[in-house]
RNA sequence: GGCGGGGUAGCCAAGUGGUAAGGCAGGGCUCUGCAAAAGCCUCAUCCGUCGGUUCGAUUCCGACCCUCGCCUCCA
């Protein structure tokens, strides 16, 4: 089935077709974690988002060049070095290892290519250098490099496409005003940020005198350097849209001379117990602090790959518990066929992946896809029950759960080594219950919940598992 | 002020011009000595409010109310 994705560049649903003549390769560019602190469960749905859409094409059969950048130099980080009295180095290298560590933990897929803003400073400033040969920017008194929208626009250029922008009544921000720029105009933004003494070491020699690097530009050279002038898909937060998105276009395009990108996908944001997360309300968690509350990056992954993606979705403690529950569900019904296949393999069952992938391919309705698992968990659940599965039967079942898995991505939960401590408790257990001793049998199985272990007596034996 | 999303059961969340997927919680049952984060079943006469179009609207149109986001760093 065709793969149907929102274009936010049409603001219409659109059938994914790769530039490649092929129609196998990819390029998708994700705009990444500004390395400034630990990235929080907002940041998260975006970048598991990504690996949705990054799954669900390589699930599609294309061949995927995933790249994102890590911004490794900016205001905010520059202003914590000088606080911290650290290396940037040191600083940025810190939170970008947590970064890619956490990544791992929600089950991402790492992308190809992660370039930093540090280590491509050469491409910014040639991408500038094209620009200001273009025309289409400037170097203000301040010592800045600017890009003039006006220039841009007066070649026939169009800046304002993934959102109407109405720029002659678009409030001029406080802080853009009280700023001490020398900008031709408001709209114009940062290519290269002149040297002031409170960048500390953190600045690189240019034709325009030290400085450092505006926030867009970054991505543009990077993008380009990896994939191309043209390429597939970008994607990022809905905020990103204005302005970084936009000014990644008009710079791209400034200096190209050619369409930036094909499709762009955007991202909504989450509520935290429908509220906006804050650190005052108390509901700003970064994944560290959902772990320290004993929930895993599974269960995180799966309660934010519950919602669409471009609906505000509602984060909330009570939903992570019930994806705990949920996923348990799935966990049991895996395990039970895995007990059933043994060593058996089969083709996948057709049934729930034509479901699946036909609910993934309607621009990635995430909801109605858990839909299809869920049914086809209780009908297997029913089989079982009933004795009725046979062994292929399995096989093929578990093999079609490998395959959603491969874009849901939440696995299956690895059995729990069973401590001696606890396994003792266990035989104990069946001991007392075999002497009809129940209370004493009861007493264990408390014990054991009280150690965090839950036993199930089962046709085929006990059943510990961890909590 | 400009632009753009939303309002569906206790909670989260799909969806459709013909009468509401799924998950969690709740209730019932089965297995069990009793249980279970085991399994099955059940759970919205109704989709913000008021009008309109229609044989029929939660779904289309209009108004209104509420809410969120972007316009400034932000996923």
């Amino acid at each position: 089935m065709a793969l149907k994705l929102f274009n936010t560049l049409t603001r219409s649903i659109q059938e994914f077709a790769p530039l490649d003549p092929q129609k196998k390769k990819v390029g998708m560019y994700c705009c990444g974690p500004t390395v400034y602190d630990f990235a929080h469960i907002g940041n998260w749905r975006t970048f598991v988002f990504a690996d949705l859409v990054r799954r669900t094409l390589e699930f599609s059969g294309y061949d995927v060049k995933h790249v994102m950048n890590i911004t490794d130099v900016e205001d905010k980080i520059i202003k914590r070095v000088r606080e911290q009295k650290t290396s940037l180095r040191e600083f940025t290298g810190k939170f970008e290892t947590a970064f890619l560590d956490d990544l791992k933990v929600l089950g991402c897929r790492e992308p190809h290519v992660k370039p930093r803003a540090t280590g491509h400073i050469a491409e910014i400033i040639a991408l500038i250098e094209k620009l200001v040969v273009r025309g289409v920017a400037y170097q203000a008194a301040d010592g800045s490099v600017y890009f003039s929208i006006g220039k841009y626009r007066g070649c026939g250029c169009h800046y304002g496409q993934l959102l109407k922008l109405n720029l002659d009544e678009m409030r001029a921000g406080e802080r853009v005003a009280s700023d001490e720029y020398e900008k031709e105009s408001i709209a114009d933004f940062a290519l290269w940020k002149a040297y002031v003494p409170d960048d500390g070491e953190v600045t690189w020699d240019s034709p325009w005198g030290k400085g450092r690097p505006g926030w867009h530009i970054e991505c543009s050279a990077m993008s380009i350097k990896a994939l191309g002038e043209t390429f597939d898909l970008h994607l990022g937060g809905e905020d990103l849209k204005f302005p970084h998105h936009e000014d990644e276009i008009a710079q791209s395009e400034g200096a190209t001379g050619k369409p930036f990108v094909k499709h762009w996908l955007h991202g909504a944001h989450l509520l935290v117990e429908g509220k906006k997360m804050s650190k005052s309300l108390g509901n700003f968690f970064t994944l560290r602090d959902l772990q320290a509350k004993g929930f895993t990056g599974r269960e995180v992954r799966y309660l934010l790959l519950t919602a669409h993606y471009r609906e505000t979705f509602n984060f909330t403690l009570e939903g992570l518990h019930g994806a705990k529950t949920a996923l348990s569900r799935i966990d049991e019904c895996v395990g039970k066929l895995r007990d059933i296949a043994g060593n058996a393999t089969a083709a996948p069952d057709s049934n729930l992946v034509q479901q699946f992938s036909a609910a993934l391919a309607d621009d990635l309705n995430v909801s109605a896809a858990w839909a299809s698992v869920f049914e086809w968990v209780r009908e297997t659940n029913k089989c079982i029950a009933d004795n009725t599965l046979s062994i292929p039967a399995a096989a093929s079942a578990l093999a079609a759960w490998e395959k959603v898995d491969s874009v849901l991505g939440v696995g299956v939960k690895t059995e729990a080594e069973v401590p001696a401590e606890i396994s003792a408790l266990a035989e104990a257990r069946m001991a007392a219950k075999k002497s009809k001793d129940f209370q004493r049998a009861d007493a264990i199985r408390e014990e054991l919940k009280a150690k965090g272990w839950v036993i199930e007596d089962t046709p085929k034996g006990i059943k510990l598992k961890k909590i």
